[in-house]
DNA sequence: ACCCAGACTAAACGAACGTTCGATTAATGT
DNA sequence: ACATTAATCGAACGTTCGTTTAGTCTGGGT
């Protein structure tokens, strides 16, 4: 019981508090199970004060998808697989807002801005089998950007079914704390799949 | 322009137009997106007879969580390949409401249902993956629960991205036509992949 | 012929919704 | 000390929400 009351008369930081009880709420019940009202209220401040600041509850919604946005696109490579976030970044990611929650709901939804950034990553992927394939550690293929868009659709897919899959697997995919996710069963199961394959040579 | 006017007085008739109305808008606006009056619009009737039958407006969703599940209980094994239904079903899935746009959704929100569905699926992914290995077609595994469940994951992932999967490979894993998506980019890629793996021996 | 169960409608309720408007407060420049 | 600006609140707007209540209509049993 430190700094519970928010000072007052800081644009910035109320502001992005705000937005991360926004991308909080919105995580958990999605954005049309989410008023304005309750995030107000999770923000400290008045309802009217989040429309004097992003004009609309969409315009709030486009500034969640923003924020996450600029976060992933600065983890593209640790995002889709799912894992092994350097330390420095995970104290970040555990203690704001849930951004890989917020994530896998706006892949589902399909939200404005997740499609662009799906996009972003296959293309990095495709870049990284590539740099493997020259390495001599992937095996090369004649299609590298359908196996690029499919890996990212099963690392994304898994998580935006991040419930299930602890559930069935006991990994949090959008908790990953130091790098788990890659030893877990989900990591370690996926490495066999992938390095083996499935059918009998 | 022939049976427009639907008939009165006939309970069950209604009542599945309803759920039909009902499973098509939460398959595009969620749940919460959706109001009952537009369900009662597109169903052609009145909203309070909505209540009349399902109770409350989770009673309804209950009762499209239900409908979906037993639809997919029966070709458990196809959705889970994301295609290959038989034509004959494939006609009353075409026709009928967007059974898997729903499910679809229904996974990655987390509706009641959808775990213990999710179970049912990984479970015969067990039998089906050992009936493979005692065939001698399928690599045995030290963890058979972990890479059906992991399968299952992908698989039911990818629908849940549909939109990304449709927009990047080209296929519509909720608008399958007669097997199309297991010979398209989508499913060569997945064969490549999961037959060689990714990393090279 | 009557009646009655039930399919269905009409109208309204209170609550919550997103948003607007005007006032109040506190910091800032002069 | 004063004017200005911006941050923030308080109260209300009109709309839509899920639901309720009371009713009308109709087909089938007796």
């Amino acid at each position: 019981m430190s700094d519970e009351s928010p000072p007052r008369g800081d644009k910035s930081a109320t502001k992005s508090r705000i937005l991360a009880a926004a991308i909080t709420l919105f995580a958990d019940q999605g954005v049309a199970g989410t008023g304005v009202r309750a995030i107000a209220a999770a923000a400290d401040v008045h309802p009217s004060l989040i429309i004097h600041y992003f004009g609309t509850k969409d315009g709030l919604r486009v500034a969640c998808d923003k924020h996450v946005a600029a976060f992933v696109r600065e983890h593209k490579q640790q995002v889709m697989r799912a894992g092994r976030i350097d330390p420095a970044e995970l104290r970040d990611l555990s203690d704001g807002p849930p951004l890989l929650r917020y994530l896998a709901r706006a892949l589902a939804d399909g939200s404005p801005h997740t499609a662009a950034l799906v996009d972003e990553m296959v293309k990095d992927a495709v870049d990284y089998l590539a740099e493997g394939v020259a390495s001599g550690l992937i095996r090369p293929t004649d299609y590298p950007y359908e196996r690029a868009a499919l890996l990212a659709i099963w690392s994304l897919g898994a998580l935006a079914l991040h419930e299930h899959v602890q559930r069935l697997l006991g990994v949090d995919l959008t908790n990953l704390d130091g790098g788990a996710a890659v030893e877990s069963a989900y990591g370690q199961m996926a490495s066999e799949l992938l390095g083996k394959g499935i059918f009998r040579t």
